[in-house]
DNA sequence: CGCTGCATTGAAATATCTCAATCAATGTGG
DNA sequence: CCACATTGATTGAGATATTTCAATGCAGCG
């Protein structure tokens, strides 16, 4: 099933039987994407949303002088621009890391959605609502950890969100992010990027296998460093939407 | 009327009478914070959510060795931690810079308003949905400029706010941010910030009046030199919820 | 007067950036 | 198979940005 995933990252349960369905009948069409492709342009006005069935995207803010930031991450499972179905538009950027499949939602249809199912509408809004909380821990990534506590973290945050999906083993990670991703996502320069990797791999808290692809070697260290806690965000299960069905 | 700024920084356009109506009973009681004064702290199961009826708030991740990041501020009409409601749990804390005036909104009364009122709904979910967006600003500001725009773009953030809630009369600042503040907010030293102020003065861009208020020389440069567009996201007229009512 | 909180300054230590190369792996055309 | 271009990773060295530590200034206030 198309939804197999779907929010799952970010539910600590599974959606009602009923409910998939109908989100499975809400898709338009998939769309495969290359590598490095921009699926929503900053600024643009919006009449679809789109849900990640494969693949990993970025999302980013492009600035003055090719400058960019890498704002999120979204993994097998998110819905990659909702926040566009209630926004029309969207402040951001986003591209496909590697090649990704797509699901494309009319926002017509979202609309039906939430109309008549109360309970998703709450596990949409949810869902965005742990974008925000994303984001904070990136605000805290940049502001007050150095190059090496921020990559730590990212790669902390990577495997926490894709084990969450089963799609980490615990050693490899699969998400092709190249030293240049790293740095845009953690606003330091690529030089720098690749000596904090140095770094990392010299205090064997991880391996760099080219093109983007790492080994964990100690996780646990990598999320003190990066005084990262996989607690509630990211899914010890204490994080229930269903506190909100009941709220 | 207690809401008579209600989102008001946040919608472009009031809520219908009934709306407000409804809003302005779902307010169990207003409380008064001193200065300084913490309201939510980090990880605290919640029950009720505050709308911020008067003065300015912080929210901000605290860490190790005293280390604390704020992620954002709160200007009057906002709700605060709407999205306690939701996830019951917050990943940060929140507190008053000057004295504030909050309204406490119990969750159950939340949950009423949303059930009856779809519309309301929706424009409670946007509120968060433009948190999420300022943090992505903050992101922005905290990974592609240097120590002076970081704090231009905040002044340039709050004044775009506070002039959407009729707060700023264009010259001088009324939100006492310490330049400790402006250091934790912006990811740099106390010390650093300081010259940072120094070099806005001599640009002739702002002014310092002691005790954290500001007299704004030269907005225009100020955005110029962070990059910041006080575009869609802070109200400019695009951006209206009624877009997501039809939707 | 002597606090206390905030702003300011100097000087040395670090972190990070920029520029400019080099290297290794891979793919492509002849 | 070789010559060459391309992409991503790596390194060195000097320039800049930022932090840290330690003082000082300055105002309000009991």
């Amino acid at each position: 099933m198309l939804t197999d995933l779907f929010l799952k990252g970010r539910l600590r349960h599974d959606l009602d039987p009923q409910e998939r369905e109908r989100i499975d009948a809400a898709v338009a069409e998939t769309v495969v994407l290359k590598p490095r492709t921009t699926l929503v342009r900053s600024g643009e006005w919006l009449e679809n949303s789109y849900y990640l069935v494969s693949g990993t995207m970025l999302r980013h803010i492009d600035a003055a002088r090719g400058k960019r930031q890498i704002v999120g991450l979204s993994v097998v499972g998110d819905f990659v621009d909702l926040h566009g179905y209630a926004m029309k538009r969207i402040d951001h950027g986003v591209s496909s890391l590697d090649e990704v499949t797509v699901a494309r939602v009319p926002h017509k249809a979202i609309s039906e959605l939430v109309r008549e199912m109360p309970h998703l509408a709450r596990v949409l809004w949810f869902s965005t609502l742990l974008d925000a909380a994303m984001h904070r821990e990136w605000i805290f990534r940049l502001g007050r950890l150095n190059a090496e506590g921020r990559i730590a973290q990212l790669i902390s945050e990577l495997c926490a969100r894709l084990a969450f999906v089963n799609k980490f083993d615990g050693r490899r990670l699969t998400v092709p992010l190249l030293q240049s991703d790293y740095a845009e996502a953690c606003g330091i320069s690529l030089v720098h990027a690749n000596r904090s990797f140095r770094q990392l791999k010299d205090r064997g808290l991880l391996d760099t296998l080219g093109d983007g692809y790492i080994e964990i070697r100690d996780l646990p260290a990598l999320n003190r460093l990066s005084e990262f806690k996989p607690d509630y965000l990211y899914g010890d299960g204490n994080l229930q939407v269903s506190a909100l069905v009941d709220g």
